[in-house]
DNA sequence: CTCTATGCAAAAACTTTGCAGGGAT
DNA sequence: ATCCCTGCAAAGTTTTTGCATAGAG
């Protein structure tokens, strides 16, 4: 990591930062490449020099994209195995486990909406 | 799933088993090909097969390899991000959060045995 | 004979690399 | 003039699919 190093802000490492800046989730290059144009090795080449520069974090999702977000305060991630989000989990999980140094922590399972969602579908459990 | 349905057990599809039942961690494709010789498709579409039995369990790690385990009693799964080995973790992390149905539990750092290592090759912090 | 499992080869999906051109300093 | 950023194309990696054959019941 050369976090000290100042980086070049091009425009296009400017609009990828805005992006990641604007999403309220973690995103993947598909999710950039629909809303800018720029060629892929550019972006993946950036992505590389962010985190090289401890800019921003990246994690492999259940559907082979990997993700990436800023950055910010450490916080856990919930990925639903139902629509395939990702969501940010602000709470403070209390997560502990001797001698192992916790970077980072993942869930997967079903998100509230999509709990209810099934719910409503086959409600056959709530109507007996 | 269909885990009542009884599965045809073949030659292919024990060697695979037997392998992830001496295991002691999840293994990917590239582990069972060194071991046994079989070819990719009747791996990867045996894994599809034992899957919709709810025989195993899987999850993406970050070298972008799939890794599989037999499915026993839930627990986490530790990812060091240094020596990139997965650990399987027995103790209950006591994790909650409302209204998510959570199903798996992926923690991301530095493992014990990684630490250590870290400590001795850099003891500057511990001699001072 | 029928039905499914397997192996080989090709395709698919995502990411990385090589290389030449372009911009900034 | 130098440095490094960018785009295009090609290659790389892991997983999936098509198709013909082999094998079990």
């Amino acid at each position: 990591m050369k976090q000290d190093t100042t980086l070049k802000i091009t425009r296009a490492r400017e609009q990828i930062l805005t992006l990641l800046r604007e999403a309220n989730c973690p995103v993947c290059y598909e999710d950039i490449k629909e809303r800018i144009s720029m060629d892929k090795a550019t972006f993946y080449r950036n992505i590389i020099t962010f985190e090289a520069h401890g800019m921003i974090r990246s994690f492999e999702s259940n559907n082979k994209k990997r993700y990436y977000e800023l950055y910010q305060t450490p916080h856990a991630h919930f990925f639903c195995t139902q629509c395939d989000r990702i969501q940010c989990i602000q709470e403070d999980l209390h997560i502990q486990l001797e001698n192992y140094q916790i970077e980072d922590v993942m869930l997967k399972g079903i998100c509230p909406h999509c709990q209810e969602l099934q719910t409503r579908e086959s409600p056959s459990e709530s109507l007996r």
